[in-house]
DNA sequence: GGAGTTCTTGACCGTACAGTCCACTATAGG
DNA sequence: CCTATAGTGGACTGTACGGTCAAGAACTCC
């Protein structure tokens, strides 16, 4: 992959260029193994939503699994982007943290909503036969509770926290609710149940300190 | 299905009998699933499992999805009555409820620890492909969740939890974080992590009221 | 022991799948 | 314009899968 990448940009003779995006490529097929799961979507599939053929796909992506592995990659990387952001930029520290458990549920469209989180999503469905998933859904979390134990550091020496406690503890506890939460709008459970789920174990694991 | 057992009890003609235990073959073939999944599972698995042939497993149980969907209620049935058991039967219910969040995790055998819980395995496979195996889910919970209700508010009734809260409310919050504890440990993190995990979100969600 | 019925076994079938391959196309450099 | 090279598309393949079926085994009742 990084050779080829490599010998594009830099090689004498140049040939026909790619006619699809490898970023859009990727973005369609994370939805779909997102929707279908992993054994649910079928090479046909792929190819009739990346609009690619065969041959090309696997001449840019390697097999199935392989694509598939990319495809999850770039969606933890941006995920992370993406709570490496909001943990950051939010003025308040306790705000962010509290964003955590409530940003996954109030999605206007439930779409994003009932299908969950496609890192869960892959970990049930792969978890015990595919080690190198597994492997990346343990680094995964594992960047997860660093980022938003670094936020709750900020929150403790905001004062909004009682500086005490373990900021990876307590940040462990988060991304656990979160992903209970998660998982229980997965099943269907309305969203005024969700939010109400929500706000309760914001409020216990989230408790607003700043008036002590 | 009914028909058969029905036929099988009150016919006047008796013929070859079973020569299999459902029950154990039910056993058998959820414990596949469970590691397996439902895709990565196949009929020669299940065959070699259960020690039966294809013509028996098809005219017992049906196709592979309805063996599946009896294997995922036979589970669910039997969670529920081990929930309801250890619920009732604890003499203090704040105990009981504590419970819940630390039992997942403190398995000896890591093995059933790692591969989760297959309702929820399930669901996150299968939940957006198949509605009767989200529809199960959502059933499941709702009655998991009624079931902590009842021990909440007996909770509360005991003096140990304040008693103006709404017991579905707490249920549900015990719930999901039981759920993402389960899948915490799924991804592979620590056993020392997981407890104190554990140990923090009980304290947050359970606090002993006793001496107030 | 014969008749009737259910269960078991394994051969068989159609298909849908992942993956391969090759002829063809488009582009860059000379 | 010609050649070399990389990309494309689709025909092709092997196979593993879920599911069917029929012949025979095991049992009960009369």
């Amino acid at each position: 992959m990084v050779d080829r990448a490599v010998k594009n940009l830099y090689s004498v003779r140049m040939a026909r260029p790619r006619s699809f995006d490898e970023k859009q490529v990727l973005n369609a097929v994370r939805d779909r193994f997102w929707d279908a799961g992993y054994a649910g979507t079928s090479l046909e599939d792929l190819m009739r939503i990346s609009g690619l053929g065969k041959g090309s796909l696997y001449a840019a992506f390697g097999d199935k699994r392989q694509l598939f592995l990319r495809a999850l990659r770039s969606y933890t990387d941006e995920s992370h982007g993406h709570l490496r952001k909001a943990l950051t930029e939010t003025p308040r520290a306790l705000d962010a943290l509290r964003m955590l458990l409530k940003a996954p549920i109030d999605d206007p469209t439930d779409a994003d909503t009932r299908r969950g989180c496609l890192m869960a999503n892959s970990t049930c469905e792969l978890g015990n036969a595919d080690p190198e998933v597994l492997d990346h859904a343990h680094r995964t979390y594992e960047t997860s509770t660093a980022l938003i134990g670094d936020c709750v550091a900020r929150a403790q020496r905001e004062g909004d926290l009682p500086a005490g406690e373990d900021p990876i503890a307590l940040a462990r506890a988060l991304l656990a609710a979160q992903q209970g939460l998660v998982f229980m709008s997965r099943t269907g459970l309305d969203a005024a149940a969700l939010t109400a789920t929500a706000r309760s174990l914001a409020d216990r694991l989230l408790p607003d300190h700043s008036g002590d």
